[in-house]
Order: C-alpha cells, then structure tokens, then sequence
DNA sequence: TTGCAATAATTGTATATACAACATTTTCAG
DNA sequence: CTGAAAATGTTGTATATACAATTATTGCAA
C-alpha cells in the first residue's frame, strides 16, 4: 500500500521526507515479518542472525566483538543476546587462551539442525515479500540501499 | 557501503535474501540517525512521529486508537507513549464526553513548537541522507517500498 | 620495566517493545 | 430491553535496546 495511505498522511514535504518514512517503515515491517516467522521457534531475527552470521564461519568460532561489528543492528547487546542462545543450547562460549580478554562463540549441531529446519521457511518467505519485484528489480533495490548509506 | 561488505556476508543466497536483509539493516540505520538527532531534545523517533501525526490535525485531537494506526511502529504501547509526551507538556490528554471509550490527544503549543525548530534539522537530515539520490531516484524508492508492501 | 592507552567483554539501569490479559463502554441482534 | 460481541484503552510482564560505567587483559612508548 502507498506509504501516504498506509500513514494516512496526505502529503509529504518531499520525495526524501517520503522515502526516509518509507525506509523506517518498510524495514519495521520486514523484521516484523521475520520475527512472526520465527516465533514458533522461540527466537528473535536478532539471535537468528546471530546463528546465521556463525553458520558463515565453517565450524571457526568469532569472538563478540566480530559478531557485534556484524548484526544487523549493532546496538543490541552482544554478551546478553549469545548468552540466550547459549542456554538454549545453540552455541558454545569458550574463553580464549592466546588472548584471555575475548570470548569464543561458535555454533553447535543443535543451531545448526535448527538453522536447516529455518532455511527453506526463511527462503518462502524472501520470495513472498519480494513477489512483485523481479530479481533484477530487487538487485537494484538493494543498490539503492547501499548508496544511500553510502 | 555495500551489504555485503558492512555485514562481511560475502555471498548472499539470491537478490532477494539480500534485499530483504538490506531493507531491515537499512532502517535501522536511518531510525538510528534520526534518534541521535532528535536526543539533545529528549524525544524518541516514536515520540517524534506521534507529536508529527498530531500536527497534522490542525488542532483537531485525535483518540488513542487512531494515533496507533498510523505510528511508523503500530505494535509500541501508544497509551504509555502519549504519557510520556504529555509529562512532557507536549500533548494533551481528554477523556471524549460523546463516547466514554475514548480517549482524546492534542498537541500543545509547547508541542508544536518543539516541531517548529526540529523541522530544519529533519529537513537538512533527509538531504544529507539521500544526497547521492535525485529526487527521482527517491521517488523511485519510495514507489519501490510501496510494492513491496502491497 | 612501568604505567598509560587500547582492546574486549560485562554489568547496570532506564526506557522501549511485544504481546497477552483485562476492564469499560457502546452497539446491535433477537 | 437484554446480553453477547465489538470497540477502545489500560495494565502486566518478559524481553530487548541504548548507552554509560566498569573490569580485565594486552600492547607499547618513555
């Protein structure tokens, strides 16, 4: 729906007033979107990302500084948000000896079994969100994105 | 920057997994930029956006229930958050005589000059963060946001 | 070597968010 | 009219977020 609808608001003083509305809003809905899919699952789309960014790893744990420099929002507590993950048994934390003041995190089996379980349902919903726009059209939206943060 | 490069995600699994991670990490970022300007005056993006829709009404109040369906973030608590504004002395606060359901928000003079002199900074905000967009280009954006909503 | 600065993580705290449960008032079908 | 359902707000609670203060460890310049 058009954001002017959406907001019932009638006029926009400019087209950047209109898409810097249009970007808070829209990405509100996206993560509501994901965090309603993952729910069942009893995890947020901040600790899935968490999983996901560990998954890319291969096995090789990040300390929480890596993982922080990496979320998707860069705010949210780090130590707090792992040690979630770790009670449910999603990844491990390790002390690191070469250099005792970082942590090591790393995936286990359990995150990666669920993170399986996740993918397909993760990759439905991408291409429902994104079913009016081609590859190409989504493609140039995200290089739009990245030069607005450019 | 590139997604790929701010998140070190160096493949995505299709344009649309990148472009809906790039859609939530993109408001983020510009929900963030916004609430570091808008903290030396102690109001939150929410805050802002309902003082904003309030204004729109050229004094007429609007209920509770209204105000809500039109915030940027539907599922925040406008009950707790209009109390807060109107501690501050920015809204008011009515119970409405023709149906006692309801309840009736307006923006005060303090409100609306609150406003006043954050509108320069929002405007100069909207322009910076879109500078390497035309007007068009924003346009586009917008118009983009909207499908994907649709 | 010493101690200051930098790095990495944790903790504290106030606020915000998500969401369910509840309360009150109004509407409207029978 | 009456009672069930709908509309509107409020409250409770668990979790998340923002951000500052603190601790511990390491690196490095004097």
């Amino acid at each position: 729906m058009k954001l002017e609808d959406e907001l019932k608001m009638p006029k926009f003083r400019s087209p950047y007033q209109k898409a810097s509305l249009n970007l808070m809003f829209t990405g509100e809905w996206m993560m509501a979107r994901v965090d309603s899919l993952l729910k069942p699952y009893d995890i947020s789309s901040q600790q899935f990302n968490v999983l996901r960014i560990l998954r890319g790893q291969q096995g090789k744990p990040l300390n929480l500084f890596t993982i922080q420099e990496r979320m998707l929002n860069r705010m949210s507590n780090a130590t707090r948000l792992v040690e979630k993950l770790r009670l449910k048994g999603l990844v491990t934390r390790e002390l690191c000896e070469q250099n005792r003041r970082k942590v090591e995190i790393a995936i286990t089996d359990k995150g990666m079994d669920l993170l399986d379980n996740l993918d397909p349902l993760m990759k439905q919903l991408e291409e429902e969100t994104f079913k009016n726009l081609s590859a190409e059209e989504a493609q140039h939206l995200s290089d739009t994105l990245d030069r607005v943060r450019a």
